[in-house]
This record gives structure tokens, sequence and C-alpha cells, in this order.
DNA sequence: ACGCGTCACTAACGCGAGTTAGTGTCCCCT
DNA sequence: AGGGGACACTAACTCGCGTTAGTGACGCGT
């Protein structure tokens, strides 16, 4: 401990911790700055949380499948950036993959270990986290739960896939499909649905139930279902929810001596990395994972540190446009009027 | 405390710890264990930590770039593993990226937050990892770092590069190009670099500098260095030291209006998960991400225990065949005698 | 019947910080 | 000069658990 360096104990405390309200003479105060690096001293971490009575852990607390965490890219992006702003007030990350259905995250706040909790992707039918909720623990839901009364950040799904489909629209294309990313029961998927739908109101298109075919996570699915669309009849376009979907749909359409953009246009959701490099370069909605980290981070220290936050959390979507998109091609005797021209991506 | 559940603290620390070497008759242990369910009890962690000088958490340090992170989808898997591993010794994962080059993670271990750390994507200029080395620091490498005394656990990517080119040798073909995934200055980049050159040593082939290419990391380079080499001269294969790289590769020549695999071969590497979906399905190496994050947790948490730790764990590659690699089209006067069939990837 | 030993458990200390209450010193005001 | 108060600091308690040393009860052997 530092108190050899010429003062004691609590002086150490309040030093290093800039306890307001106290008044240490600058002096003292330098001379402890200077023992301490000396010394090489960092408080231990367990001691602070014993006696501080907090961990200075967020939890980060994976609820989707392994399948799900591997086909994931924007993960890793997100973890980054609650790692990031967990570290502008001193917190650190933990976190808890769900591998096994089984393994209960509930120990990690009822031990303390964290003071807080992210959970990604939740589920419905989980009830420990209606539990902890219950119990007044800070958690702060990444993604949408309706139902449950806990704050929650989330991207903007639906305008997201309203820009996307409006894009389409604004091109003079009519016949235009949509490809869920997963099952419905999954709260994104329906969100972009239904904003697949609302741009389609919106513009007048009826809706029409045989234009939507619904996919699940990979690329595979994507294929297939896309193959079935083709069967059902003619399309100009087609909106798919998650870009590494869309890379199947791609190839189901060129399988079929259609080409991209010139028969059809896609547009996918993620943006995912390679998404500039597809062939043709992907017209897709942004998600802005990292950020999305760094909100949804902020919020829980602000539910920690007992300061007020939003039920509800949307970042806005950009959508990026690149060539997988075109304008319809008019026959002769009509005349496109739309010159929409929307954001620039960056090509390959 | 559960103590009021007729027993005393000692008695419900030596249960729930499951002490060894102390006596505790089967009746109280069953009371106390009884009454920890129904009150919910759950030992504090710090408290844990600061009595038994043990945090119970391993770190995991990521030492790559922020762009490294984001194109890098093998990390949420190691990830997994890790704290797959972490977990069934009771430990937790805690994540610290660097985002700036800043930001020390020493204090991770000087201030005990964690018992022992795993170092992703090491760097040479780590002169703070040097340090805790020297202090004795319980700590492994996952990637490979030479001339530090650290055990590192990483993926054989000398043969694994070795096995891809001698996949393309067996098929006939002879002009065999290599796109790095990487500047060399990332061992994982010469290790590759240096199984292609083994392989073709092996085989009698010599090696040809103009046929190496250097791109970095992204599908964009990969598509600049593969135009370059195709100007260069005539190639009938390349191995690219990376999916995302050769997805860019694979787009160049096709712009240089040449098909994949009858005019020229492709092997990736990392088999990732669209790998199986590229145009056509991309013939690679698969780098067992979650194997990884166990092996190298398991190594840790020895490590931890004190227990005797290789100094260096390799862990074996597997070759996917799929469809963009094909046998040399032979001229009518020669016929190929090489029959090789490895592996069976799992198609779309 | 006494002593020794195991069995089953408890009392009390310590981990390393944060924190509250308290102590001494110096200065300023009247 | 004496008293009040800010100032600068310290002693001692606390957090919740692991752990060592110690206690009483009971059984067995001579």
């Amino acid at each position: 401990m530092a108190a050899r360096a010429g003062v004691s104990r609590t002086t150490v405390s309040f030093v290093l911790n800039d306890r307001p309200g106290t008044n240490i003479s600058p002096t003292t105060r330098e001379r402890v700055r200077e023992a301490a690096a000396e010394l090489g001293y960092h408080p231990h971490a367990s001691a602070r949380g014993l006696a501080g009575g907090m961990s200075h852990i967020l939890g980060f607390v994976l609820r989707q499948s392994a399948e799900q965490v591997a086909g994931d890219a924007a993960l890793a992006e997100t973890l980054r950036g609650l790692a990031a702003a967990a570290r502008t007030a001193g917190f650190r990350v933990m976190v808890e993959p769900l591998d096994p259905v089984q393994g209960s995250y509930e120990s990690l706040l009822r031990a303390q270990h964290a003071d807080g909790i992210v959970v990604s992707g939740p589920r419905i039918d989980d009830d420990g986290l209606a539990r902890l909720a219950r119990d007044g623990f800070p958690i702060v839901l990444q993604g949408s739960l309706p139902g449950i009364n806990v704050p929650s950040v989330d991207v903007d799904n639906v305008s997201g896939a309203w820009r996307a489909v409006e894009h389409l629209i604004g091109l003079g294309l009519r016949r235009i499909a949509c490809i869920t990313n997963a099952p419905l029961a999954y709260t994104a998927a329906q969100q972009r649905l239904d904003g697949y739908r609302a741009a389609l109101d919106a513009a007048g298109i009826p809706f029409d139930e045989d234009l939507v075919a619904y996919a699940a996570f990979d690329a595979g699915s994507g294929h297939r279902v896309m193959a079935e669309l083709l069967a059902r009849g003619p399309i100009e376009a087609v909106f798919v929810a998650s870009d590494v979907v869309a890379f199947g749909a791609i190839a189901a359409i060129r399988e079929a001596g259609l080409r991209v953009p010139d028969d059809i246009s896609v547009v996918g959701f993620d943006d995912i990395a390679l998404a500039a490099f597809f062939d043709p370069p992907l017209t897709t909605v942004r998600l802005p994972a990292y950020d999305l980290g760094v909100a949804v981070g902020t919020a829980l220290l602000d539910r920690v540190a007992g300061r007020p936050v939003p039920d509800r959390m949307l970042l806005p979507i950009e959508l990026i446009v690149r060539s997988s998109t075109a304008a319809r091609k008019a026959p002769a005797n009509e005349r496109v009027t739309a010159t929409m021209k929307e954001g620039r991506g960056p090509g390959p």
C-alpha cells in the first residue's frame, strides 16, 4: 500500500478517486500521485468492488444461438462499441455467451459480478430475464422485445426497410418481393417486414402475400427461398432483410438466367464488409453496429448510475446505394420520372 | 447469509465450495444446499475474489486494429470457445479491446481484475506485454510471436497452406500464384506464405517471386492485387490466404474474362460462413475458430492453476474441397494422373 | 474408567480497499 | 488573547467471504 509515501490510507483513497467535497492540499495530492506511479500501485479490483459495492463491470449477455453468433459480423463491432463506452466511465465488459440454453446468467447480476447487463438478442421465453427485471437490476436490451418493462436500444429496422423499399419504388419498380432475414418470431425480422409493407402502402402499392418469403439467417436459405419466389411469378426487385441471405438470393437469380440489376434489383440489409464487393456491389442498409454498442453501453451506465433512461431508443439507419439496384427498363412509350439519387456508397 | 439455515458460515463455505479434505455429514450438506437454493443465495463475487485471492476471471485482450476486429469473423467464435472453456472451470471472460493503441491493459492483471489473460493478435512492439510476462503473470498468446517467452496457441498456418497448395499441385496445376492475407509483418501471413513455398519445394516446383502478391485483409486489396498478378503473366491457380481477400480476387479474375475454376483454380483460407456460397463455392482451409478459443482457454486455465503448459500448441487445420478448384485442362497429348480427392465440403 | 482420536462443526481473523467519525493545526475575526 | 471554524488529515469500522485454529461430542481400545 502506498501509505508509505508519507501519508496514510484514507488520503490515498481520496486522492486517487478524486472524491468531491474533500479538500486535500495540492502538495499532498501530488506526492500521493507520484508515489502511486513510482510503486506501480493498482488498487485491487475485488477489494474495490467489495468495499464500494460496485464491480465496475458491465455484462454482455449473448442470448442468440451459436450459429447466429458465428454468422453475425456485427456482434464483434457492437462489443467494441460497448467496451469503448464502458471504458469512458471506468467500467470493463464481461461477456456471457449462452451456449447451451441451460446456462443461467442470473448469477452475473445476483452475485454482483456485474453492476448491470446488456442482453443481446433477447427471447420472449426468458423467465430469468423477467425475474431480474422485476427485482430491479439494471438491464438494457439490445434489440426489441415487446411486453417487458426494460429499456431497450435498437437500430430503426422499420425505417431502414422502409427507405430501402422506397428507393426501389423511386426507381420505378413495382413488383417488389421481400425475403426476411429470419422467422418472424425474431422481432427484427418482423420489423423489417413491417417497413417493407409500410413503404408499399405509402406508395399505394397493394401488399401481396405471394411476394414474401421467409429465410433463416444463412445464404443457403436465401438461395432456396429466392428460387421459390422466382417460380411463383415475375418480379422486378427484391428487398432482402440481410446481406448474407441476399448473397444466396443473388446466386439463385443468376442461376435462373436473370441478371442483377438489369432484370431484378436487389437491396440488402446490414452492410457487411463484403457487401461492397458483391457482384454487383450491393445496395444495402447500413447497420451502425459500433454506434449501437456505444448507445446501449451509455444507456446501461446511466441506468447503473441511477440517471433516467428512455424506455426505447432507435438508432438511425443509412441507405447505401451501390450497383445492385437500377431504374426500371422502361418500355419505349413510357418514361421514368423518378430521378431520385440517394447516398453514396464506398465502391470497391 | 444462509447461516440462518441451521448451521454457520464456515460450513456453508465448505459445502458450497466442495472443499476436499473436510467431512461434512450428508444431512447437513443437504440442509445447506436446500437453504441456499431457497434463499437464492449467490456468493458475492468481489468478496470471493478478495478473500480467495482469485477473481475467477480470464481476460481476452484484442491487440488487433479496429478494422481487423470488424473484418475477422472468427473472433466471435474464438471468444465463444474461450468462454466455454472458462465456464467449465468456474471462470468468466472479460474482454479488453485496445481501440486506440494507448489504452494499457496492464491494469487488467496488475489490479488482479483477471487471473490471467489471452492476448489475441500480439504485436512485437508491445512492451507492456513483455513487462507482464517478465513479472510472471499468466499469459497465453493466441497467435504467434517469435522471440517472447510466453506460451502460445495457434492454428497450423504452415501446414494449412501447404495442404491447400498440395491440393492444387495434385490437380496437375503448376503455375500457382499466392496472395497473402496481410503484410508479412503479420506472422500468420508469413506462415501461410511459408506453407505455400514448402509445398512447391516438396513438389520440385521452383519458387517464383513474381507469382506472389501482398494483400491487406480486405476484398478490395485482393481485387487490386489479383489484377496485377494477371497482368504479369498467365497463371493456372492461386492460393489466397484469406477467403475475404479471395472474394475480391475472384471478382478480378472474372473481370479479366477468365473463369473459376476452368481457367484459374482458387483456394482460400479461413472457411468463412459465406465461402460455401461463393460463385463457385470456395475450396478453402477451415480455421477451427471455436476450438482455438477452447484450446487457448484451457491452456490459460492450466497456467493459472500452476499446471505445466506446452510452449507452443498448433491446432490442425482441414482442407475443404468445393468447386473453385479443378484439374488442369490437359492438352490432348497428355493425361492427368493425379486423381486425388480430398475432404467433403458442405455445399449450398 | 480413562485417554486418545476422529468427526462435525464453530469462532475469529484477514483479504484490501472505501468510508464515517473524529482529531489536531492553523488562521482569522472580534 | 480567546474562540470558532475551515482545513488537512487519520483511526477505525465495514464490505462478504475464505480459512486456520480450536471446541465439544462421541466411539473405541486397554
